[in-house]
Formats: structure tokens, sequence, C-alpha cells
DNA sequence: TGTGAAATATAACGCTA
DNA sequence: TAGCGTTATATTTCACA
């Protein structure tokens, strides 16, 4: 079970599998990846070796991709956020890959999203202010020519979601 | 300077002052929360010392709200993620922050954002397939009475921005 | 799975500028 | 007051049995 076999074992799955523990411990690892190897295999009832072991190897497997400091805008003097909806005028495939990688580097930008529909992008955005909101549509995103129209809306919370792993197990058996 | 005092003190912003040190320091901690001590003093030419108090004072301030580990959605079995745009037709504070709870909660949300605007929430979902796709927005959307249309958008692509913090020292100085 | 050695984190201290 | 270096203690990590 789980993915300590990358080399494809006879019917596994092709990147490896991830089973039900495994989930369990992602779903604690994405609530606090700051939680002690100890701690995580107390509340598994696992070895601390081996809990370590399956950690590990998550992250080798490329299923977790890193650990982040999460951190608080509002606190650290962006209290305001935006949802900035981008469309374009051509979508040649220089002109969407070269505003995208403008968009998501321009300070402020959380997150990036590429869409199909009508918006080309979705900028999540924080700000200082209004004002700045309205230097950041204008500086960082207007400015591109193959911008034909933005629309800009304000956040009024963000909340995490439960994720894919909510239900410690019942999901994916699809 | 820094976040040290948390009483009111002289002029100073109301809940303490992050200087350009403690900025570039979130921002490597956003990057990659798992860093050790030494890394992080060494990279910011600090002693380990100043360094784990500086993080500490961040973290007790508030301003660093925690580390989450970050999934590969693919490699689990969620290939496919979507913005699903929610409009309510009543807006009573009981209906939204109740549905509010409702989508936030649902299996396979990643964030919900609560808008300003015609759309009153983005989810932003992940999902096995089309399939499960439609099975969330009928299941976990549209059953609530309150909602009244949704609109699904493909998301193609999502990337991390620059964050509040980029440029590393030059921005808040208004 | 359990164990032990090496590495690391934490907290407290005095000292300096 | 902020930073530094040191200490002692607790904890974690990692390789191996």
């Amino acid at each position: 079970m789980s993915l300590r076999n990358a080399q494809p074992a006879r019917g596994a799955a092709p990147a490896g599998t991830v089973d039900d523990l495994d989930r369990l411990l992602l779903s604690l690892l994405t609530e606090d990846a700051a939680v002690t190897n100890k701690a995580l295999a107390d509340r598994l009832g696992l070895a601390e070796s081996t809990c370590a072991y399956r950690v590990r190897a998550l992250r080798e497997a490329g299923v977790i991709t890193g650990t982040r400091a999460q951190l608080d805008l509002a606190l650290l003097g962006y209290p305001l956020q935006a949802i900035v909806k981008v469309r374009l005028g051509s979508h040649t495939m220089a002109n969407v890959s070269q505003l995208y990688d403008a968009l998501a580097t321009a300070p402020g930008v959380i997150q990036a999203f590429h869409l199909a529909g009508a918006d080309d992008f979705h900028l999540h955005v924080a700000v200082e202010d209004a004002e700045a909101l309205r230097d950041f549509v204008l500086r960082h995103v207007t400015t591109h020519r193959v911008v034909r129209q933005t629309e800009t809306h304000l956040v009024f919370e963000v909340r995490r979601g439960a994720g894919v792993l909510a239900g410690g197990g019942d999901r994916g058996k699809r």
C-alpha cells in the first residue's frame, strides 16, 4: 500500500497509491505542517519511524509539494482584498502566457487563475487601500495591450475550504 | 523596531511594526516554512538567536497564522479544478452566513470567496472528473434554496502570485 | 517497529552598542 | 532597545538493527 513503490508494481496506479492513512496524514499536515512527527504518529496510532517514513514518501512522490507559512495580510498592512477579472482582446499563445507571467508576478497578487470562459484570468489581490487597488489595476493590468477589460470585485472574506480530503477517507473509492 | 511591543508604544502601529527584515523573513517562510532556523539566520546574516526570536515574535503577534502543507491535487486524484460562481436570491444575513458555512465545508472546496458584486461567492474546487464536478454543483450548491444561479468555469491553471512582500522591502513605505 | 546517536530547536542569560 | 553569542534542556531526525 501507499506510494513506496515508484516502480510500476503489479496493477498499481501510475504514480503510486495514496491510501486512507496517507490521506489522514495529509489532512492533518494541511491543517498544520508544523506538527511534530511524534504528535502526528500519536494521533494516528503509528510508530514514529513509520509515520516519518510515510511523510517522507509523500514528499518524495510529489504529493506534498511544500510547506508554506500563512500570513495575516491585514496585520501586514494589506487589509483590502479583491478579485480582478481580466479579459483579453487577443488569445494567441504568446500573448496569453506572457501576460500570465506578468500578472502572476505583479506585487500584491496572491493567486492568479487562468480560466476557461469569458474571463481569461482572475487575480486574487491584497492591497493597502482602495487607492492602491486602483493603482494596481492601472499599473499592472490595464497597461498590457492585450487586456481588453477588467472588472474588480471587493472580497468580503476568504475561507479555506474543506479540501479534497474532507471526510477522512470515504472519498476517492470510485 | 519590529513587533516586540504588543503594548501601544508611542506613535507605533496598533499591532506592532513589521520592518523590512521581518518582511524578508516572512517572504522566505512563505516560500518554504520548513527551513531550519539556522538556514534562515544564515541567509539573512542574523544570529540564530535573533532569527528565532523574530520568527517567534511574528508568530505571537499573529502575523504568521500557521503553516500548511501544499498538496499536488492532481496526484491525489483530483486533476480537475473549477471556479463555481454562486448567486443568491435572498441576501438576509442568516441566509448568507449559513450558506457560506455550508459551501466552505463542502468536500472538494479549496477556497471560498465571499464577494461584493453580482456573484456572491466564488468557490475554487478540485474534483476527480467532469462528472464529479457536476455532482458537486448539484449536491452541494444548487440544493440550497437561496442559491439562484451558478456558473462553473474550468480552471486551466493556478499560480501562486508574488504576494504582498514582493520586492523584498521597497513596498509599504507609502 | 524500536533504538540510539547526531542534529536541531527552545528558552534563558549576560553582554555590547 | 535590538542584536549577539553562549549555555542547558528538550525534541527531532535519521540510519540501522
